[in-house]
DNA sequence: GCCTCAACGGACGATCTCGTCCGCTTGCCA
DNA sequence: TGGCAAGCGGACGAGATCGTCCGTTGAGGC
């Protein structure tokens, strides 16, 4: 690769983290590549689609979620890997503008080619919760679906209030607490049963569709 | 008003549900009308502008939230005041689809004309949930802000979700427990302070902007 | 230093959506 | 029943975005 395409590559990521931060991951391709002093063929050259740039200009935050479940299944206590994993990916969707919504978008539907990697996580995930529950930290009725729940909603309420951390921490404090065990409690509703289908909690889980608002 | 006038402002406030649920607030206008079985203009002289339409098509559903926090001022138990009022918003919200998003899109921003009625209904809350803290059923430390919170991250979860009722009961489950009252709780950061502006917890509560995602 | 081709830029046609304009239709009152 | 104005529909021009095409440029190997 040449080194000026390499550098405009670099240039349109930062263009593009940018531009979503201030537009929305729905901002116009054509003001990216004004942003990054490039002509819009360069940009369709190096990322043929919408899709291909939000993946890559959010690669880095990408592979943090996916780090952050090895860590969690890797701490010493399995309550504070649970904890940390939870805090570690609402700050980055707190921190980074564009994030939550190409983290939403990459949610509903994701190709089936990493659906082995997919599969890790999810086994990855249900180690994390038992070993939590059996440390007695954990409320022996969570379910490994409710991490998702906790993280698509934290993720819908960044996205409609960016600015707004306290909001944030306030949610993921509640939410942390109601997973704790606590001696009685009313019995929860049935777990969703939702999977990590495109959460980016594995390095390679990142979106492919480009849903309109519900 | 004439009949077929009349009659054609129902068609087009039953299309526009049936179209945002189908396709998101942002659907075309033209799509409206051809479901309803009138022409373009038709739908533009009824709503001037797709804020007004949006605004008719969930009508019934706001003032169902904006009745629902003067049910919860007036119940016997505050706490279940609470509980109810809390419950009905998201069972709207995960029940009529185009909803949660004309509800988060009607939050950042709203005409200053309601401003009285808003407050009123800040100050409601705020009783509410005084008497709640009162009884000993609500947490001290719970702010009024905390229920915009819960509300807001609820909307993002069944506005990414529209097919899961599961996730959001189970949210508002844990959400609940955790406004609870309980023994010894770490502290929680400091509350995000967000007010009603826009939240139809108030009839008259509305949007007027048209944010695109973040 | 020269030459080649990878890489560039921006114009352009296609597509989509908006909101208005204007001639026609029809409900309703006298 | 007749007349008229409220109401209707669809064509249309403006504006925005997409993604491609093609002539030009300059990086880097020799």
């Amino acid at each position: 690769m040449r080194a000026d395409a390499r550098r405009n590559r670099e240039r349109l990521l930062a263009a593009a983290r940018a531009v979503f931060a201030e537009h929305g991951i729905d901002a116009p391709m054509a003001t990216v590549a004004r942003r990054a002093g490039v002509g819009v063929a360069t940009l369709y050259r190096h990322f043929p689609t919408r899709e291909a740039l939000v993946r890559g200009a959010f690669a880095r935050q990408m592979e943090t979620c996916g780090r952050a479940l090895g860590d969690a299944l890797a701490a010493d206590d399995p309550w504070t890997g649970l904890t940390h994993l939870v805090e570690t990916v609402c700050a980055l969707q707190r921190e980074e503008r564009g994030f939550p919504a190409a983290f939403l978008d990459a949610f509903p539907e994701t190709r089936e080619e990493h659906a082995r990697s997919r599969e890790q996580a999810e086994r990855d995930l249900t180690v994390l919760v038992r070993r939590a529950q059996a440390s007695g930290a954990l409320r022996p009725d969570f379910h490994p679906s409710d991490l998702v729940v906790a993280l698509v909603a934290h993720c819908g309420l960044v996205a409609a209030l960016p600015d707004d951390p306290r909001a944030s921490r306030r949610l993921v404090a509640y939410l942390l607490q109601s997973f704790r065990a606590a001696p009685p409690t009313a019995p929860l509703p049935p777990p969703s049963g939702l999977t990590l289908r495109g959460l980016p909690l594995t390095p390679e889980g990142g979106g492919s569709r480009t849903p309109r608002r519900s």
